[in-house]
DNA sequence: GGCACTTCTTGTCGATCTGACAAGAAGGTA
DNA sequence: TACCTTCTTGTCAGATCGACAAGAAGTGCC
């Protein structure tokens, strides 16, 4: 009963907030990682992230301000949204301490920021961290597990995509996102029609053109689009030889 | 730098678990509150939920805990996942709450069990939460419109709505469950053709039968899919009059 | 039993969408 | 100019979708 809800119990617990920073480099998905340089998991790679600063401090304002501290990037310019909460009793062997893990999804960046505290961080392809070959410290493995399934569904019926790219973009750069991020090869005129067909999902931006080998591509922008609809359903990787 | 996110501050925060029960009672949906015998928001519908037990315990076992507790239900039978965090400051006039909320679905369900902290908990149909006809606690509206939305979701690309349902159920059970959480209308002989065609959504359950009015209906059971493919799109809302 | 009524299930049909592919357009470079 | 690259517009057959007809299999009523 109402009783039970209300007895006011001390479980406080200590209350951190890690980031899940994605990014397209070189044709690879990469996430921010930080070398530790403090006991427990020294020398192990981390998502970045920290302790509440105080009582006041909202959590997404929290993620935010990691965000500007450690990797040195504007949460105004990028995407953050709550990724979920972690908060196994063991997950960190210094005590009760549930994290509040964040996904960011920023595009083509400089080099992490050197001289700030974001010096020592790396941009690591996603694919080195998902088979293991770089280990992770805590349980920040299942944390970029779940980061990266979440943007890979977010890419099917939202706007996500447009994220990863700047201002401005060709739909070959926006189509390299699907296939990178989903880890597929996409028809480039099927999903030029595709895009398009979909309702403001991508605004043509003036009659500019940039180039670089073949003919020069049209420049588009996000649309005010967040929905996808029709969505872009990503091909089905478990589609044959499958039972009834 | 590492230094920063191992800077030990005592941020402790009280954390709490608040739960989105939904299920489907003569038509409709409706979600499960309890009435507040305390201030603040004495008087008040509340989502059920309430502290951890102690810092030993598991973010989703204390969910199952109230889950039993708060609802008489019983967590392996059911649907239960998390739904977001909820930690703004101010959120609670008592102090900085921290609450984890989480979604369960369950199916057709007794009545809350007279003699338990259940007692005073009633069902309540979505909508008169929506339309704030029925004013909630804290920002519980909030979670509720964000669990809603969620179950409205996972509806097209996962097998959640079997959990609606008991261990069988028909074809048209399913539709009503699709009808009702989506406040739309599918078409029988459509919904029937497309379940069926999706890879281990529904598994024939034995040439069992049951009855009610017609024709009797072929009982199903949920099959070993718990990702749908291709998914069942909810109808676009938003169609006409769009511009381009 | 015969008939009306209900709901379930199987089909049909045209419009639309999808995936595979051809071919032209528009630049750069040798 | 010839060739290469990439972008963009089409084409076409097969799959899918929404709307709908009609038969199947029960119940209840006379």
């Amino acid at each position: 009963m109402s009783a039970m809800r209300d007895r006011w119990q001390s479980s406080g617990v200590l209350l951190t907030v890690d980031l899940v920073i994605l990014t397209l480099r070189e044709d690879r998905l990469r996430v921010l990682l930080v070398e530790r340089g403090n006991e427990p998991y020294q020398g192990a790679f981390a998502l970045p992230g920290g302790f509440l600063r105080d009582r006041s401090e909202g959590i997404l304002a929290a993620a935010a301000r990691e965000l500007s501290e450690e990797a040195g990037l504007d949460a105004g310019t990028l995407h953050l949204e709550q990724l979920a909460v972690y908060g196994d009793p063991g997950r960190d062997p210094r005590g009760r301490v549930v994290s509040v893990a964040h996904l960011a999804v920023a595009p083509r960046l400089p080099e992490p920021v050197a001289g700030t505290d974001a010096a020592d961080a790396r941009w690591i392809p996603v694919d080195h961290v998902l088979d293991e070959s770089t280990p992770l410290a805590f349980d920040h493995l299942k944390i970029v597990i779940d980061g990266v399934e979440r943007a890979r569904a977010k890419l099917e019926s939202t706007a996500l995509a447009t994220a990863f790219c700047g201002q401005t973009f060709t739909l070959s750069e926006l189509q390299r996102v699907y296939e990178v991020v989903w880890d597929t090869r996409l028809d480039a005129r099927n999903f030029y029609r595709k895009v398009q067909g979909v309702r403001g999902f991508v605004m043509p931006a003036g009659p500019i053109r940039k180039t670089e080998g073949g003919r020069p591509a049209r420049l588009f922008r996000a649309g005010p689009t967040t929905v996808l609809y029709p969505p872009l359903v990503r091909p089905d990787r478990t589609a044959q030889g499958e039972d009834r």
